[in-house]
DNA sequence: GCCGTTTTCGGCCCGACTGTTTTCAGTCG
């Protein structure tokens, strides 16, 4: 779809404008490719219905950004982005996503040293050349260094929630070819890992040659690596690369599991098959020179004396041991998610308002649906104060009272997403709290406190009577920033004791908390909640996101507290 | 460059924190 391809190019344009110091604009663009990023339909498809006016019926998309889409759709260009490609030739996106590097910095390190990337980055802070300059000093060029190392930890590495999309577009053109019998995601991004090197696709067809010529052929493609019998590497268009083999139906079970891995996973499941006198490999699973399983997943397991097991468990991470003792978790589903509590409306600078998201809400089969806004410290984000949370109380019983007459079981809850401060406490007061029927508390401030005071911190908002749930607790973005410094097992006990719900954040740069941590507070026996952190009505289909990294947590459905009705999820709340 | 229950022109993007300075610019949420 042309939506990223735009969306990818506003956001580089809006980088452009900050660092030319244009004010204003960068944030226009900025809000025109979040809703590309978001838009359900192909732009294309809108403009071929109703050109440039439809496009402008786009939210954040005006006259200007609609031509800007309408010389793309027709040239594959635009120009002022060419203009500025020309004029500060700049990996720009691989700069500014170096933490404690801004637009400003970045102009001067073009202007003085030349600096266009990582690499120049990098070498010109291993010979001192960053410390002397003006405005900068060692404290930043050590900050900049170690923002660099973070950066390559994860290189070449995407989010899940930018590659699956995408991957799916691809399996869905590949279905249109009526040669695949069947197909699978395989590899990490079928086990759900929080960030995915490339793509493995599986594909069951009697005429490999034909599939392999039309994958090869995809618009997507930008470079083909190797192009074989069974199997292509291609480079994609959106920078990643995708395997693709064809196997006989006979085999595809076996394939599936074989290159499905985790390869530790692969390994102990080889190891059982020749502690029964069986040799498993990705062509099926073989007693001498005869194959007894293979077709499906299941029956290979099966043969191994294993139930199946869900791809997200497959990590060596105790997934085998269980399946033998018949202790494997029954891990929650999307199906299982009755409501949303952490969403954001228009009241605090998000895109829609209440009555949107519910009706949102209502079409994702909900029964309800919490509104969370930011509360007053956070003044950017037009934070609620006491005052207008009452009123958005009155709004809310409206609506609610809307329902019933509809004869609609489905219900409104009110809660805020309160700041923790730096002393523990939150910006809203109790006597307002306690009207709401949950509330959030979040750290938004000061992330980078000494361990045992952010732990303290933490804490003292857990035992709030009025607090709920923690959100994004704690505080990561993937590949972009560590977590805060916390005592994550004194923070497990706390909860425990005071009874608060810990989020599983679904935005995929958040996935917070992290499986091995779901995993763990499962095993504490602390209760969750998966909430995607809407700003906008569209963002509630992340919700898969949070429920894939819940499952890669051993999460059941009795662990997380959204899987209750309105009643049920009451009882959770202090 | 976008937008309008305060507006078709004039707002939007505020405040804490850090590191650099010696009173403030840049970054981040």
């Amino acid at each position: 779809m042309k939506n990223r391809e735009l969306s990818k190019i506003f956001y580089e344009i809006s980088e452009f404008l900050e660092v030319d110091g244009v004010p204003f604009k960068p944030y226009a663009y900025q809000k025109a490719a979040l809703s590309l990023e978001n838009l359900k339909d192909d732009v294309f498809d809108i403009y071929k219905k109703g050109g440039s006016k439809a496009l402008q019926e786009i939210s954040g998309v005006g006259e200007n950004i609609a031509n800007h889409i309408e010389e793309y759709l027709k040239t594959g260009k635009i120009k002022i982005y060419d203009q500025y490609k020309k004029r500060l030739p700049l990996k720009i996106d691989e700069l500014t996503r170096v933490e404690g590097l801004g637009p400003k910095k970045i102009k001067i390190l073009y202007q003085k040293l030349g600096i266009k990337n990582l690499k120049d980055l990098e070498r010109a802070i291993k010979t001192h050349k960053i410390a002397p300059l003006f405005g900068f000093g060692e404290k930043t060029e050590q900050n900049i260094l170690q923002g660099i190392e973070f950066q390559k930890q994860n290189k070449g590495r995407f989010l899940l929630g930018q590659i699956l999309p995408v991957a799916e577009d691809i399996l869905e053109n590949l279905k249109k070819l009526k040669e695949v019998e069947k197909i699978s995601i395989a590899g990490s991004l079928r086990r759900k890992k929080e960030t995915i090197g490339d793509v493995d696709i599986l594909v069951v067809s009697k005429n490999p040659q034909k599939v392999m010529d039309y994958f090869a052929s995809l618009p997507s493609v930008k470079k083909i690596w190797a192009k074989g019998k069974t199997k292509t590497s291609v480079h994609t268009k959106d920078d990643f690369d995708i395997d693709l083999r064809v196997v006989p139906e006979k085999s595809y079970g076996s394939a599936l599991q074989y290159f499905t891995g985790s390869k530790d996973h692969n390994i102990v499941t080889r190891k059982i098959a020749i502690e029964k006198g069986l040799k498993l490999s990705e062509y099926g699973l073989f007693r001498g020179l005869k194959m007894i399983a293979g077709k499906t997943e299941e029956e290979v397991y099966n043969a191994l004396g294993l139930p199946y097991i869900e791809p997200e468990l497959r990590e060596n991470e105790g997934e085998i041991e269980a399946g033998l003792n018949k202790k494997l978790p029954t891990v929650i589903e999307l199906k299982d998610i009755k409501g949303d509590l952490h969403c954001h409306s228009n009241w605090d600078g998000g895109e829609n308002s209440i009555e949107e998201m519910a009706n949102e809400a209502i079409k994702r089969g909900y029964e309800y649906i919490g509104i969370s806004d930011h509360t007053k410290f956070l003044r950017i984000e037009n934070g609620l104060d006491e005052k207008k949370l009452l009123k958005q109380s009155e709004e809310i019983k409206k609506l609610n009272s809307k329902f019933k007459i509809q004869n609609s079981g489905f219900r409104i809850l009110h809660g805020c997403e309160t700041n923790i401060l730096n002393n523990g406490e939150v910006d809203i007061k109790n006597e307002v709290l306690e009207k709401l029927d949950y509330v959030i508390a979040g750290i938004h401030s000061n992330l980078k406190m000494p361990k045992s005071e952010m732990t303290k911190r933490l804490i003292s908002a857990m035992k709030n009577p009025n607090i709920d749930i923690i959100s994004h607790p704690t505080g990561r973005l993937i590949d972009r920033r560590e977590e805060y410094q916390l005592d994550f097992d004194k923070i497990l006990e706390v909860a425990k004791q005071t009874k608060t719900i810990l989020e599983i954040n679904s935005a995929p740069e958040r996935l917070d908390l992290r499986d091995l941590y779901i995993r763990r507070a499962k095993e504490v026996g602390i209760k969750m909640i998966i909430n995607t952190d809407s700003h906008q009505a569209n963002q509630l289909d992340l919700m898969k996101y949070g429920v894939f990294q819940a499952r890669r947590g051993w999460a059941e459905k009795e662990d997380i507290i959204n899987t209750n009705s309105v009643e049920g999820i009451k009882k959770y709340f202090k």
